[in-house]
DNA sequence: CAAAAGAGTTAGCCTCGACTAACATTTGTA
DNA sequence: TACAAATGTTAGTCGAGGCTAACTCTTTTG
């Protein structure tokens, strides 16, 4: 493939995995995803998206054109959806426990970014088994009272 | 206390809570934390730790008197432990799971700065309900087999 | 006890990922 | 269709937290 730079790209960062995430999630939701829809939702400056969507159209995550938009590449969505789904499987089983939703948040947000496929597949079939013991989980919501 | 400059602190950062969780582990185990072991167990370099032990100690993080030494304030140590208590609660509750020793030491390294006391106290009831659960354990530990 | 080795420090630089201000383009509306 | 509003882009800056090279201080050792 002659047209094709490799554009030697950095490892993913936290930054470009939140920037994948939230613009799968408004294409999912909206049907596209615009710079300051992008600028809104990471609660950043339009200014600062555009850069970094130029840098993950050179990367080959997502494709941009100036002005008009941009697509993920199979490559920017595979990333996207392996980020989403991290983040859901740790809100879920966050969840589980019992906690604030506020919480669940803010702490999903940090973690989703430092968990390897195998805690991921781990955590899968804890939380499926933990489903099935309401008792269990009582026990540990309820020490969590407090909270 | 006059002699005290209230040295307008920025946030705890991640880096912060390494240096510190380092420094105390340092201590506990030598006895001491100089510049050398400090850089050499975070694997960065003296230049880069002598400056940000000067900014912790102008953050009334750490005593510190150059070339001379450091040790931990009240508010650097409780710090410390705080960070060192998650450290441990994650790594506790992922071996429980089953998993790999260094993708543990990986993912606890990431997550243990994104964690909230909530969240906290739930995984440490967690870990001690899944303690007495070795059936559960077991086949949570099953399905991840291929690690 | 002098000098070499080791440890610590300073100065200057770099990258990442934000920001603002100013400018360009596109879109919506009178 | 002209122009105002909305959106997008560029240029320049900043702070965090790394780095290397060169220097200083301390410790060890012949």
């Amino acid at each position: 493939m002659p047209g094709k730079k490799a554009a030697t790209s950095r490892p993913i960062s936290s930054a470009v995995e939140d920037y994948l995430e939230r613009i799968l999630d408004l294409i999912n939701t909206k049907g596209y995803a615009r710079v300051v829809d992008i600028a809104q939702s990471l609660e950043i400056s339009q200014a600062s998206v555009t850069n970094m969507i130029q840098r993950l159209d050179a990367e080959g995550l997502l494709k941009y054109e100036k002005y008009r938009g941009l697509v993920l590449t199979t490559a920017g969505e595979t990333l996207a959806r392996n980020i989403t789904e991290r983040h859901q499987l740790l809100t879920d089983f966050l969840s589980l426990l019992g906690l604030d939703e506020q919480v669940i948040y803010h702490d999903v947000e940090g973690m989703e970014h430092h968990i390897s496929p195998s805690t991921v597949r781990a955590l899968e079939a804890l939380t499926a088994q933990l489903q099935r013991q309401p008792a269990l989980l009582a026990r540990v919501r309820e020490s969590n009272h407090a909270n």
